[in-house]
DNA sequence: TTCTCGTATATTGTTGACAATATTTTTGTA
DNA sequence: TACAAAAATATTGTCAACAATATACGAGAA
């Protein structure tokens, strides 16, 4: 924090400033609770407080930042029970999503899906792997069912909205212990219903997959009461 | 249009014309489709282009609006596509949020849904009721088991969201001949599965509501194949 | 006439200054 | 010292002008 960052060239000012601002959140740049100045920012990003705030705007859609009129924007900070709901709506959404995916997904997806299963399944084994599965490759196999489902409004909601509020806390749920292995037995039976095109137990694969990981976190959460419950009420 | 609005009080100049013009598209004063030009909005509004900019950004952030860089904003137009899979995103939240009400609503709540219920039917008795039902009713019904699913996370994005939406749309969704009534006897199962506490069947219920009215909605189209299929296409 | 190209107009993107509101610091008093 | 009120500072909200881009219009050629 603190160095100039450069902004690739593209579209408008404002985007790029979302862009970026959005990696760096998601990176964990900036942190959850950090304030956001934006005159500090702007002038980071070289740029005047016009495109910043309209970036900021977009990062408030996206649940990314909360802002209090007047008092200004700060980087999200879920607390145990947001986080709790996350799990619940992704639970609905991916449920849906899974099962269109097994209707819909070309062949071709499927068997993609598949390599990427093995790939996975190859990392896992090794001591590090299981780290960049934690980390990114469990969210590409549910991006990928996303992609597959064919319907717009459900894919964008998930991998522009949701995906990034679980990148910014991967830290915190996942996957930790044995868990890498079975989250990996349970995408293989995911796939398999999606290839065997039964939309009806895909869906309930997926549901009882991320029902299981919400467990997980919840026992975690429960041993571990370390961090404060901010809560943010949105509405 | 064209007439001067007034703004009522409150905290920010913005908030006041994003709920302004809100109620403005959700209403059917600005129409589908129309292009937005600020200059002429912001003078009508009686304020700079900035504030309205600014309300412009969260209208886009709840698909009322779509913004493409250098050419302008409109006022959202969906596609049948698009419409349908509004339907099936709804199917996924609203099972979910359906299942949680029921085991979450306090027991005055689902009294008072009852109650609803009842003047809901008296409405649809009288001739002209049915269409009152139609436009704000069934919603209403929704309304409820939203707010009683203690899950903000998700019950912000079914009123916020896609509830605007559907009050855009109501003139086409919906309703139509007996619906109306069979709508209302769904609503009643609904309720009942809420009332003893079934989450799992009150999901069930929920999901093949939506559905039927997809499916009336998806008959509907297929008649009366007027309009043009516009593609709005998001990400 | 119909099409293309270039100009004129309109509209959006960006900026820096000013106003209004929050936050911090200072000062005075119990 | 601890607390409260007031001044000073910092930060956000709003505005009007300027720059960049897109749209509409008109002239000329096939």
């Amino acid at each position: 924090m603190g160095a100039q960052h450069s902004l690739v060239a593209s579209t408008t000012l404002s985007e790029r400033i979302f862009e970026a601002l959005q990696t760096a959140i998601v990176t964990g740049d900036l942190k959850p609770g950090d304030k956001i100045r934006e005159a500090e920012l702007a002038k980071q990003y070289g740029t005047s407080r016009g495109p910043l705030r309209d970036a900021l705007r977009r990062l408030e859609a996206r649940r990314l930042v909360t802002n209090t009129p007047n008092a200004g924007a700060r980087v999200v900070s879920l607390s145990r029970k947001q986080l709790l709901e996350l799990y619940q709506v992704r639970e609905a959404l991916e449920g849906m999503t899974c099962r269109l995916a097994a209707n819909n997904m070309a062949d071709a997806e499927i068997e993609e899906l598949g390599e990427l299963l093995d790939r996975h399944e190859a990392e896992v084994r090794r001591k590090d792997g299981a780290e960049y599965f934690r980390q990114e490759g469990d969210l590409d196999f549910h991006f990928r069912i996303a992609k597959g489902c064919r319907n717009e409004l459900l894919c964008s909601a998930l991998c522009e909205d949701h995906y990034q509020l679980m990148r910014l806390y991967r830290h915190k749920f996942s996957t930790r212990a044995g868990r890498p292995r079975r989250a990996l037995a349970e995408h293989r039976q995911i796939l398999d219903a999606i290839r065997d095109r039964d939309g009806e137990l895909a869906e309930l694969l997926m549901r009882r997959h991320i029902r299981n990981a919400r467990e997980i976190f919840e026992r975690h959460v429960r041993d571990a009461s370390d961090e404060p419950n901010r809560e943010e009420d949105s509405q």
